[in-house]
RNA sequence: GGGGGUGUAGCUCAACGGUCAGAGCAGGCGGCUCAUAAUCGCUUGGUUCACGGUUCGAAUCCGUGCGCCCCCA
């Protein structure tokens, strides 16, 4: 019985180009859904971009575009990297799907039915840069912070989410679900937070002000709070009540800078209200530091993902960020560390490993893997069988210590490197009375190439099938199932392909 | 200002209060020639931020100070 498995990815906003930051996130959903599709789960993997606000609009104005052509086009520089990437999703959610206006318009007819929003003549302080009411409470020395950019007195009507009437609840939900925020400590954030009383949210603008939105149902000339429409994309298509139902989520991948308020805070309690289950998870992972520094467009210093793609390839990115960030911390991004993983943990061990394992299977028994009979192997070949490093790999992954995992996996490669050394096929093939040992090692060494496709494939998709084609397997569905991974003998007496480099040198002059 | 975290080799990080504080990478030496100048073996390198305390025994527990990070204000 396959277990059901639903992640969604933050929605990013179409106000710029892909960065870094929004590649990780990403290439992590991926790396996880397509664990989870190893492991023979019914798995849906959901993302896409948030496309309206104050902000999407003066782009637009600026560009000289009409709102909905900018989101077009610049949804479709999110859309052109996702696939360089060989992200895995199922769907790529718009918010101005028209299924999702629909959708978000039900939802607020239905909260305005059950008594959850109420009209207010409302008078204070408001960002246009971060799309929200501010308080003198969000002053520092009397002055409104540079996040908020420009801040105006506005005095107008809006329309108000009962949020405050739900905050013991959630409370509670929350110490009572002591998982529902991974890691730790960001719970223990978020629980703090809610030790202060938390205001309701004003969830209208009105169109004077704001055009580039989705209509209040019962209220015409107010366009949708910008939030409230975005969260409302993880349930837009999958809610129980369609045939696409999925909810609710097993996962809400986020970065750090979304939990608090807007996924521990309003969508929890936008759920309740509406009746309607809350994710199991809200997974939170950290940023990535450019040399140590955070990355800001003010400061010029964001990383473009695009020019590491196309020197290195899609797997070398999807591995440096899988290796070198630990689930939920920061971590620090620099040419040299690339550089360093790429060279020494890809193109050396295992690339290498793939390299001389099949030219020597092709340069001493003419591209065809020997048979290894049973009955003469040594525990230097047994070794190479275990499946101690599928399971640290598994337990590792389950844990969310990816890191951890590809650590287990590189292990194993290590190990077989050694193998090649301590067996030394070249020295077997002088004499022709060690061709039996020779059959063994090179068959060996084969099936070992095999195991670690398989078992690298969520990470180095692209990479994994490069090796099932060299080694002439045809890839399926269920080719990199971790089942896959076991030791076996499929490949024995089978002709491969004269192997070409998976991740060759890169000259000096091409670094990133 | 309040709360939380953290400080270990050049870098990134491990180490239930219990052998001599470990690993990967980088550096050094040597071997090998199947392989992408790859690989394999050996190896240099630490006042575990500082001071004090608890203990037979502290990187680990407690206190103080310093540095850095995060959350809140």
């Amino acid at each position: 019985m396959p277990q059901r498995y639903f992640l969604t990815t933050a929605i990013d906003y179409v106000n710029g180009r892909p960065h870094l930051g929004h590649a990780y996130e990403k290439i992590l959903a991926d790396v996880m859904v397509r664990h989870r599709r190893s492991l023979g789960d019914d798995v849906f993997f959901l993302t896409g971009v948030d496309e309206h606000g104050q902000k999407v609009q003066q782009s637009a104005q600026k560009a000289g575009l009409t709102s909905q052509a900018f989101c077009d086009q610049v949804s479709d520089q999110f859309r052109a990297l996702w696939q360089r990437l060989g992200l895995s999703n199922d769907r790529f959610v718009r918010t101005t799907d028209p299924t999702h206006k629909t959708y978000v318009r039900d939802c607020l007819q239905k909260l305005h039915d059950k008594g959850e929003i109420y009209f207010k003549e409302h008078e204070g302080f408001y960002s246009a840069r971060a799309e929200q009411f501010v308080t003198e409470k969000d002053q520092v020395d009397g002055k409104w912070p540079e996040i908020y950019g420009e801040v105006v007195q506005t005095k107008e009507p809006n329309y108000f989410f009962k949020l405050a009437a739900y905050q013991d609840w959630l409370r509670q939900y929350i110490l009572d679900h002591p998982d529902f925020i991974f890691p730790a400590f960001r719970r223990n954030e978020v629980l703090a937070a809610l030790e202060n009383p938390i205001g309701d949210l004003c969830i209208s603008r009105p169109k004077s002000r704001l055009e580039w939105g989705i209509p209040l149902p019962f209220a015409e000339d107010f366009v949708t709070y910008v939030w409230f429409d975005a969260l409302i994309n993880y349930v837009s298509f999958a809610d129980p009540g369609l045939p696409t139902d999925r909810w609710p989520a097993d996962v809400h991948l986020i970065g750090k800078d979304i939990l608090i308020p807007a996924h521990a805070v309003y969508w929890p309690i936008m759920l309740k209200a509406l009746g309607l289950e809350l994710p199991r998870q809200l997974v939170v992972h950290g940023w990535w530091m450019n040399r140590g520094a955070k990355m800001s467009k003010s400061v010029g210093n964001v990383i473009d993902p695009e020019p590491y793609v196309e020197t290195f390839g899609p797997d070398a990115l999807r591995y440096f960020v899988m290796r070198e960030m630990s689930l939920g911390q920061d971590a620090d991004f620099t040419d040299d560390k690339f550089l360093q993983r790429y060279q020494s943990d890809l193109a050396n061990d295992w690339g290498n490993l793939v390299q001389r394992s099949l030219s020597m299977i092709v340069r001493y028994r003419d591209g065809i893997v020997p048979t290894r009979p049973a009955d003469i192997l040594t525990p230097l070949d047994r070794d190479l069988e275990s499946e101690a490093t599928i399971v640290l790999f598994r337990e590792a992954m389950e844990a969310k210590q990816i890191h951890i995992a590809l650590q287990h996996l590189w292990a194993y490669l290590q190990q077989a490197n050694q193998y090649v050394e301590q067996s030394a096929p070249w020295k077997l093939a002088k004499d022709p009375v060690l061709a039996p040992r020779l059959d063994v090692v090179l068959a060996t060494l084969a099936e070992v190439v095999r195991r670690v496709a398989v078992l690298t494939a969520s990470v180095l998709p692209h990479t994994s099938e490069k090796v099932y084609a060299m080694l002439n397997l045809p890839v399926t569905p269920e080719s990199f199932r971790l089942s896959e991974a076991a030791y076996g003998s499929r490949l024995e007496g089978k002709p491969i392909q004269a192997p070409t480099p998976l991740f060759p040198r890169i000259e000096e002059e091409k670094k990133a």
